[in-house]
DNA sequence: GTAAAGGTTGCAAACAGTTGCATCTTGGAC
DNA sequence: GTCCAAGATGCAACTGTTTGCAACCTTTAC
């Protein structure tokens, strides 16, 4: 079923208004394959709506956030972006030198996951873990 | 050995200039405890230097990141912290729940590090890792 | 359909951090 | 000590993101 419809159940189900705005962000969201930035998607929904506001786009980004709908990355090069989760979580390994981003598999993940709930009874929520260091030819 | 005297070396031995702000910037670091703010560095130098620019104090920061004498932490409240790590790197958990902070020792993401030199190639330069999820309370 | 309550929007202003540039300072050579 | 090149500073302008607030829209109850 798409990924769209599901997303807005979850927000009328939690209290949340749909807007018309929610789901030009939403349609945005959907078509964009990668990591989508707040300044990108303003510029995609700006044809068709352009009363919308940037902050709009970043409201409700927090609260596809806080719903667990969407994910954050800082890819480090001074701005956030965004993709909706449907597709299961991954992870960015980023050279510093080089800025190459490579995507990273949860599954490496899940020993550290375990240590810090057995150690520390902390559940981690490691759903935009950015690792900074150096890729292979950087070495 | 006093860590200051070694940063200065440091920043010497690199090219750089080892100038006043640059050393008043040094000596709030090092007299602050815990995760200072640019803001807070600035707030302390001012007293002292009324003319040292916040500008420059972010560019200190930067080098000094660069240099190795420094790291970098988002606790995750819309501001970075700072500090020097004359006493080894450690990380943080951050809950997002309560915004309780816990400290966590560098070992714990040894076996992560190892795993991704091995599978990935990739050298992990953690030194400002934070990790957010819920603590114990918040469960 | 209407009304009320509460959530949401657009806007402007604020915030943390960065950058371009002219001026000044440092460290090294003499 | 003087001179010079490279690097650093202060400033203002800018970027990306957040926030306060009045006006507006969505939802639920009738």
């Amino acid at each position: 079923m798409e990924p769209r419809r599901q997303a807005e159940n979850i927000i009328r189900s939690s209290g949340h208004h749909l807007t018309p705005q929610r789901l030009f962000i939403l349609e945005v969201l959907e078509a964009s394959d990668g990591h989508i930035s707040a300044e990108e998607i303003h510029s995609r929904v700006r044809p068709h709506y352009p009363s919308l506001h940037i902050s709009t786009i970043y409201r409700t980004l927090e609260m596809l956030k806080e719903l667990g709908l969407a994910t954050e990355t800082d890819l480090g090069d001074g701005k956030l972006r965004y993709h909706l989760h449907e597709k299961g979580y991954h992870h960015h390994l980023i050279c510093e030198k080089c800025g190459k981003v490579e995507e990273l598999d949860e599954a490496i993940l899940a020993p550290l996951k375990a240590a810090l709930l057995r150690k520390h009874r902390f559940r981690a929520d490691m759903r935009h873990l950015a690792i900074f260091g150096r890729c292979q030819g950087c070495l």
